[in-house]
DNA sequence: ATCCCGAGGG
DNA sequence: CCCTCTGGAT
């Protein structure tokens, strides 16, 4: 795990990813906020690509919790079977939908404790919505965040949860918002799992990463 | 710690 | 073949 870097070089970089990209956003499609909560349950170790694929007939036929319990699991896991985990995930959109439609009159809650009440749905995911559709300054760490927050040295912890306080502790205020999917696009695109693409990278001077030769 | 679990890339 | 993908529940 890499050292935290300093404030300075933290705020450069993020400065860096704010030139390149003033408005960075998900690529997760959804339509309100019930799909935008159903996508990121379904996008749990898959691609969002894969994911949208499914939801692009998926959501037009259910695009709120009762529609979604018409269809019913079995209909639903027709959509979706081509995504990793299909079984578990049919099974609790479907569990989610009936206590949307039951406990919160068919809306989605604003409170990280109804949302991680909700059978799906974790600290993760949950930080997601508050993050996208709510406003806050919640601070989802995925499998993206946890590499690059490591491996640059931006945010090391060895879990998700003590990424999540590395952000909020050592992110200067005036990129919280946008951490998020900064950090994300930057470990799809350029510091990928594998070989990561320190050529092309914007920040590569200022990163903790030992190996650089790709 | 283990299970779930298909698609895409190398 | 192996690894990875915006994790969560047990």
């Amino acid at each position: 795990m890499a050292r935290q870097l300093p404030y300075q070089t933290v705020k450069e970089i993020f400065t860096r990813f704010e030139a390149s990209e003033p408005e960075p956003k998900g690529e997760l499609h959804h339509l309100n906020a019930f799909t935008l909560l159903v996508a990121v349950a379904l996008s749990a170790q898959a691609t969002d690509a894969g994911v949208n694929k499914a939801t692009g007939p998926l959501f037009p036929v259910a695009d709120t919790p009762q529609k979604m319990l018409d269809l019913g699991e079995e209909g639903l896991t027709g959509y979706i079977k081509s995504i990793g985990l299909y079984r578990n995930k049919a099974r609790n959109v479907i569990r989610m939908s009936r206590i949307l439609v039951e406990e919160h009159g068919g809306e989605v809650p604003s409170s990280r404790a109804a949302l991680e009440a909700l059978p799906g749905v974790g600290r993760k995911t949950a930080n997601v919505v508050l993050n996208m559709w709510w406003g806050h300054p919640a601070q989802a760490v995925d499998t993206h965040i946890l590499r690059v927050g490591n491996r640059t040295g931006i945010a090391p912890g060895k879990d998700p949860v003590a990424v999540e306080r590395a952000i909020e502790d050592h992110v200067p205020a005036e990129f919280q918002r946008h951490a998020h999917h900064w950090l994300i696009l930057h470990g799809r695109y350029i510091c990928v799992a594998r070989k990561p693409k320190c050529k092309a990278c914007l920040i590569s001077d200022l990163c903790a990463y030992e190996d650089k030769t790709t």
